[in-house]
DNA sequence: CGCGAGGTACGATGCAAGTCGTACTTGACG
DNA sequence: CGTCAAGTACGACTTGCATCGTACCTCGCG
């Protein structure tokens, strides 16, 4: 590890106007409902988020995301890792991530992988 | 009753990202944890609601609220009822009603309306 | 050590949205 | 029927923000 290895806003006051003006967003609404949606928490990287958004805009919305606490960012220099703050967004909002998840899967995601055919249905 | 007896948006398709948004406002979202946290679910009226800002403005608001389904609005003609979708939300949506009353109470409100006096916390 | 990929900084831009002023409508109350 | 309060319509203004262009930094890899 180096002195860049910066863990990032584990100590954020979470409040509920900033969360959701973050999840009003399309993008990362996205991203955190993927995130909600894995319970194994792993730590992920921006880009494996199909994001289809130029790579400043997606720093933009990670940090966005950082900042009102929802996610912890770890610095490797050239990489970055993101992870879920489960535990801190379901001991202030309790439900708000199982609503995330459970709209994932009703966005025509299923829990294991495999896409059910009926999956997108009107709108 | 009058034909302007108008009960309008029960059917709407209630959408994740147009909830989010509409609550991502500081005054639309100070009337829905008014009304999740009311569990009685009363007919109320746009005045009953203190907020700040001029009627045009309110008008804006409830309008929006109507819009993404959150409320029922019944036209009076000269005065109008707002009412919440309690179970069309929490149909859709389990969780975030309970999410926004318990938002209420954490705000310096309580269920049965005397204050406590340790509400306001740090920023 | 040069290159490429991931990430950031800064600034510009375009659009969505909150706000209010003015004017009009509706209904309740004398 | 005149007045007033609540609500709406339209338009203007302003702010916030998502987006991207350009430039720079950091690391891994050969």
């Amino acid at each position: 590890m180096t002195a860049q290895d910066t863990l990032v806003a584990t100590d954020v006051q979470l409040d509920l106007g900033a969360v959701f003006r973050a999840l009003a967003d399309e993008h990362r609404r996205a991203v955190m409902m993927e995130l909600a949606a894995d319970r194994s928490d792993p730590e992920r990287t921006c880009t494996s988020f199909d994001l289809p958004i130029s790579k400043q805009t997606r720093t933009h919305h990670f940090r966005t995301l950082r900042d009102v606490g929802l996610v912890e960012e770890v610095n490797y220099g050239n990489r970055k890792g993101i992870s879920l703050r489960r535990a801190a967004v379901d001991a202030r909002f309790p439900g708000l991530l199982d609503l995330l998840a459970a709209e994932y899967e009703r966005d025509g995601h299923e829990r294991d992988g495999h896409e059910r055919d009926g999956g997108v249905r009107a709108d």
